[in-house]
DNA sequence: AACCCGGAAGTCCG
DNA sequence: CCGGACTTCCGGGT
């Protein structure tokens, strides 16, 4: 059955022309003859290497997830109940400020708001955002860890309850309708 | 491995 | 100088 075949090939393959455009439309005439290898680049006086050394890369992709939030320390203050006077908030203040701040939904969200619970959606911004919005300053950076240690202080302290959620937190109550 | 937990000691700042 | 609020380090648990 395949006897037949080989030699139809064969003349299939000759002469078989073909019409190709360079980048700069240049047209070029293209022979192939019996040997199906024949084709050769060298024809095309106009064939270049494609550029690929000046666009490698132009802008830098941010490593972490999401746009960088420009830092407002106007939004990072609190009017102290005992003195009257303003200051940077702690640890869970910080928190319900970035609760209810609009420009911060990718960083936490309520997970029940009644019961002040809440859940960090951006661990590693929430940490540096807090170092730079701390009152005390430090050498090191602020990790997530770090971070996350204060707030287990506020648990002793009776500000915060725990949890055991992955990135999850329980802020008391604010002291708002209590009254009935 | 990435979290969570809390003890212990150190630091900043009002 | 004191003390509150973390910060830093860490060993242990899930």
């Amino acid at each position: 059955m395949d006897d037949n075949y080989e030699d139809e090939s064969l003349t299939d393959y000759e002469e078989f022309q073909a019409t190709l455009k360079t980048p700069e439309n240049q047209l070029i005439d293209i022979t192939f003859s019996n040997n199906k290898n024949d084709f050769d680049l060298n024809d095309c006086t106009d064939y270049r290497e494609p550029l690929s050394n000046t666009t490698a890369d132009d802008h830098v992709q941010p490593s972490d997830d999401s746009e960088e939030i420009e830092l407002d320390l106007t939004e990072w203050q609190i009017i102290d109940p005992r003195s009257g006077k303003n200051r940077r908030p702690r640890q869970n203040e910080f928190l319900e400020l970035l609760l209810s701040n609009t420009r911060y939904t990718s960083y936490i969200c309520w997970v029940d708001k009644d019961q002040g619970l809440c859940r960090i959606l951006l661990p590693n911004q929430v940490a540096a955002l807090w170092g730079k919005v701390k009152r005390r300053q430090t050498n090191g950076k602020m990790t997530y860890q770090t971070f996350a240690r204060g707030l287990r202080y506020h648990y002793t302290i009776g500000s915060m309850m725990k949890t055991k959620k992955k990135h999850t937190f329980c802020l008391k109550k604010s002291p708002k309708n209590g009254s009935s």
